[in-house]
Parts: C-alpha cells; structure tokens; sequence
DNA sequence: CAGTAGGACAAGC
DNA sequence: GCTTGTCCTACTG
C-alpha cells in the first residue's frame, strides 16, 4: 500500500512541472523538492525554448506529449520488476512516447472535464485512492501506477513536450471538450510558432547550472520557494499558470496513450480475479454476485488489504452485486469509513477489467459469426464461462510502443496506439449516450509483429470515432445515427492506419481508395449530398 | 491543390 | 478468393 499522501504528492509534481507556478502549502513543497529542484528553471536562461507552451494557432492539430512523470514511472516501477514484458522494453526505449495513465471507467466518472469527480479522476490516473486496487492486484507490474511512482523523480525525468489540443470544431460532436474549451480560463498564454517542439532538456540544464547548485544551497527548500515566486521565467518563456485541474482534464485528451499500461494493469486485474472467483467460487461479474457472494468478496478484499474485517460486513451489506456496483464511493466509505475507499476502488477495477473482458468476448463472438453480423451490445453481460478473461491481448501495444519512432510520437497522442485496444473502447462504448452500442471492432491478434494486422479499415475508422476525446481532431461522426462521418485531418488519419497496417507509405491517397472499394461491397458509401472527406457507413456496419 | 472516382495489378493472408 | 496496397489517369471544386 503507499503513503496515504502518495496521490496528493503526485498530482502535486504533475502540476507542478506543467505550470512551474502554483500555490501550496509549504509541506507540499517539501515534498515536490524532495525530487526536484525547481531552482534550475529560473536560472536557466539557456533555455531558449519554455517547458510549456500553449500553441493557439497550431495546426492542425496540437497534441499533448507528456513524458516526464510517465518515463519516471516507467523506469521506477516497471524496470524494477523481476518480469521481463514488453512493457519493460517500453519503457527502455529512449524518448519514446508514455504510455498514458489508464483510462478511468467513463461509468464511474463519466466527465472528467465536468464531472464533480474529478479529483477524482484526477487521483485514478496518478495513483490516488484507487492505488490500493492496483497495487494488490498482484505482487508488483500492476503498480505501475499505482504506488507512488515518482519519488525518485529527478530531472533526467522532466522532459516534457506539451502541445495542448485545439478546440473541436465547433459543429463537432466531440464528448469531451478539449483542455482549452474546458480551461480557457486557466491557460493564457502568447500564441508561438506552431512548429516549436518545446521542451526542456533537464540534463543539460542541470549540467549547466550545477555550479549555481553547489555555491547557492539554501535550507528549508527557500531556493525552490523563491523560485516559485519568480515569475521572470514564465514571463520569459510566455508561460502563464495553468491550473492542475485543466491538466488532469486535459490527460483525458492522450488517454488512449495509456492504454497499453492499462491493458498490462487490466491483464493483471483480471489474472488476480480470476484466481480469486475460483477461489470464492464466484462471477467475474460483480453484477451476478449474490449478497453472499458480495460479502465473500468484500471479505475476501479485505483480508486481501489487510483492512480490518468488518463484524457486521453483512448487515453493513445487504445488497447484491448489482446493487453494490452502484454505490457511490462515498456510501462505501460511509459504511466502512476505512476500508470503504479501498473496496470501493477494487470494485471499480473489477467492473472495468469485466467490462473489459466483456467487450472483447462480444468482439470475438462478432468475429467469428462474421463482420456483417449485427453489432453485439457490449453491455451484455456474456454467460459466466471458467475463461471469462482473456489473456492475450494486453501485450498487443508494446511491440507499437516500442518501434515508435520519434516522428511517429504526435501521431501517438493522437490516436490510440491500438485504438482498438483495452478498456477504451469498452469504454466508449459503454458511454455511448442513449444505449446504442457500436458495432464492436474486431480485435486485433496479438501478433501483429512484421505484417500488420488484420483489421479492415472500416473498422479501424470505427475505432478512431469511437474515441472522440482523442481522434476527434482527425476524425468525428457527422451524424452518428446515419453512420455519417468526416475525416478532418486525413494525413493524419492515414498515417495512424498505416501505422496500424505497418504501412510506412500509407496516405490518404490510397487509404480513399480502399474506402472507394467499400462501395461497390456496401460497406461504406458517400453521403447523398457528396462532400469532401465525409463518408457514410451502410448498414449494418453502422449503429 | 486536395479530394474524388475508378481501373489495373500485385501482395499477403 | 478476398482484401488491401500501390500506381495510375481523369475529373472536380
């Protein structure tokens, strides 16, 4: 279990880096400088280009990079592990992209813009309150970001490139809204050149600024205070406060670039609960427990915790799975004050990683009953089965994350990295307004190594409109009822299939053309009123 | 100029 | 055989 402060530190470091100007207390302070020296960033007036920059009149489309906080975690948890994965030679990679922090259950915390949960959320991505489900998910991979990750954060991990996403188009459909319509007044800051990658290579800063270190160390962090203080950076680099909570909610922005650590963490998940509802002789799906099956998992989680037993769990607990899977986290807590927290995050876990499993057995039922089958509502809960879990997709993004190429980076915070991958989907799914399941994409296999997968491209376009918050910059739905889609950034589009084709040379030249074979095989067709780089799914391969 | 449309052929499964 | 990638020409706005 981490420090009961773990999340509140974490958070603290994340928005700190960003913004390089906030307010805490000064116990937050300490314990940001604990890890970093924020004195290097004033005096660093080699640095001709600021760690933040907002880029209003990027185009087409700015993406968020963030590598600091995620590199760290990488190396200070998963390189540790006593298991080689391809997570492991992820996060060797050098420069590459992060994977994100995972995505949060959109049924939990349907808006993390909006939603009153957002703190919430907030503590989900970075190790908060739901450290206590990760973290026992298993021994030790599966705190990758649960456990406070970052004390060993250093200035080898700050090495941030942040591009935040333009505002949707206003006609846009989009379910999120992007950072700076969620934060427009949080962010400020003086356009700069759309082509500036900005960032801040701490090495060299501290390299150049270590005589500064050795002759001007001053106790109690007063350094690090009066650097905080010190608006002449920030004003020198066009950086303005960004608030923490636009940052949190911008995340929701690259959140498919967490996915292939979600997938790992749900792979986890699933691997513990499977182990644990046979040992209770339980459904992997909290919602067909009955109540004495709910208080032999709750029993089981608690034990699992160390959290003390509650003597009257049962009386405390009347309710039956489904019914506990609707409780609030504060209901929980209410009942078990110390306890409640922790049960109520597992819980969320297991619906996510079931929800998860769910997805994937209606995708593979979609499969092999063929594609032009009528879509499988995900929200239906498969009959329990012994293999419920499956256990061979989590590993399906690393081989991606790590042939990236640095070039290849923006296109990773613009799309997932296998959009068709892990808890994302499910979860755009299962946030679909009106109850309207899409037609589950096919999974891709996990070995996609050396020749691509064998997605189709309509449902790899699925793919991209079922993550608005993330592709919605390149691609949106029109008219979803109608299948009606518009492509807005198609070199970028193209570029994501043929990433997923293992197809350098793939343009939108030719990924139109495959599109125009769709025509005459009824899969997709053009509008009525033709219009440029708008297409429409036909039936069935729409709704 | 970018997008659209479609023919032709090849490659990979 | 099917799907997709590739290259091509012609056309359109």
């Amino acid at each position: 279990m981490p420090p009961a402060n773990a999340p509140q530190q974490l958070q603290f470091k994340l928005g700190a880096a960003v913004t390089h100007q906030f307010l805490a207390p000064s116990d937050q302070y300490s314990a940001y400088a604990d890890n970093f020296d924020l004195s290097l960033l004033p005096y660093s007036q080699e640095a001709s280009i600021p760690t933040t920059v907002y880029q209003y009149n990027a185009s087409p489309a700015p993406q968020i990079k963030i590598e600091s906080a995620w590199d760290c975690l990488q190396e200070s948890q998963i390189i540790k592990q006593e298991q080689p994965t391809a997570a492991v030679s992820c996060a060797t990679s050098s420069n590459q992209l992060i994977p994100p922090p995972p995505a949060y259950p959109y049924s939990a915390y349907p808006s993390p813009q909006s939603s009153p949960l957002q703190s919430e959320f907030a503590s989900f991505a970075y190790g908060g309150k739901y450290n206590a489900g990760y973290d026992s998910l298993s021994s030790s991979r599966t705190s990758l970001y649960a456990s406070s990750p970052c004390p060993s954060l250093d200035a080898t991990c700050i090495k941030q490139e942040l591009h935040i996403l333009p505002p949707s188009p206003p006609e846009s459909n989009c379910e999120t809204p992007s950072p700076r319509s969620a934060t427009s007044e949080s962010i400020k800051a003086e356009p700069l050149d759309a082509d500036v990658e900005s960032f801040i290579d701490l090495n060299a800063l501290l390299q150049q600024q270590q005589h500064h270190q050795q002759s001007d160390i001053k106790p109690d962090h007063q350094l690090l205070r009066e650097c905080l203080e010190d608006t002449t950076f920030q004003r020198k680099h066009n950086l303005k406060p960004l608030a923490l909570e636009s940052f949190i909610g911008g995340l929701a922005e690259v959140r498919g670039d967490f996915e292939p650590v979600i997938s790992l963490a749900l792979e986890h998940a699933k691997r513990e609960a499977d182990a644990i509802c046979a040992q209770l002789h339980i459904s992997q799906d909290p919602n067909a427990w009955s109540p004495a099956q709910v208080h032999a998992w709750l029993r089981s989680t608690l034990a699992q915790f160390k959290l003390p037993q509650a003597v009257d769990l049962e009386l405390l607990f009347s309710e039956n799975g489904a019914a506990l899977a609707l409780l609030s986290e504060e209901e929980f807590v209410r009942r078990l004050p110390q306890s409640g927290s922790t049960l109520h995050a597992q819980l969320e876990i297991w619906k996510m990683a079931y929800a998860d499993s769910s997805y994937q057995t209606a995708g593979s039922q979609m499969e092999a009953s063929g594609i032009q089958a009528e879509p499988t509502a995900v929200t239906t809960a498969p009959q329990e089965t012994a293999e419920m879990w499956p256990g061979n997709y989590q590993l399906q993004n690393m081989d991606e994350c790590n042939e990236d190429s640095e070039e290849d980076e923006e296109l990773e915070t613009a799309a997932p990295v296998n959009a068709g991958s892990g808890i994302s989907q499910a979860l755009s799914v299962r946030s679909n307004s009106g109850g309207s399941s899409q037609m589950p994409v096919k999974r891709t296999s996990g070995s996609r190594a050396g020749g691509g997968s064998h997605i189709h491209l309509w449902q790899f376009l699925k793919e991209l409109l079922a993550a608005p918050q993330v592709n919605g910059t390149a691609i949106r739905w029109i008219d979803r009822s109608k299948g009606i889609f518009k492509i807005e950034d198609s070199v970028r589009v193209a570029k994501l299939w043929g990433r997923r084709k293992n197809r350098p040379a793939m343009n939108y030249d030719k990924l139109s053309r495959s599109i125009r074979q769709y025509y005459k095989k009824g899969i997709m067709k053009k509008t009525e009123r033709s219009q440029r780089l708008v297409y429409q799914f036909c039936q069935p391969y729409h709704q």
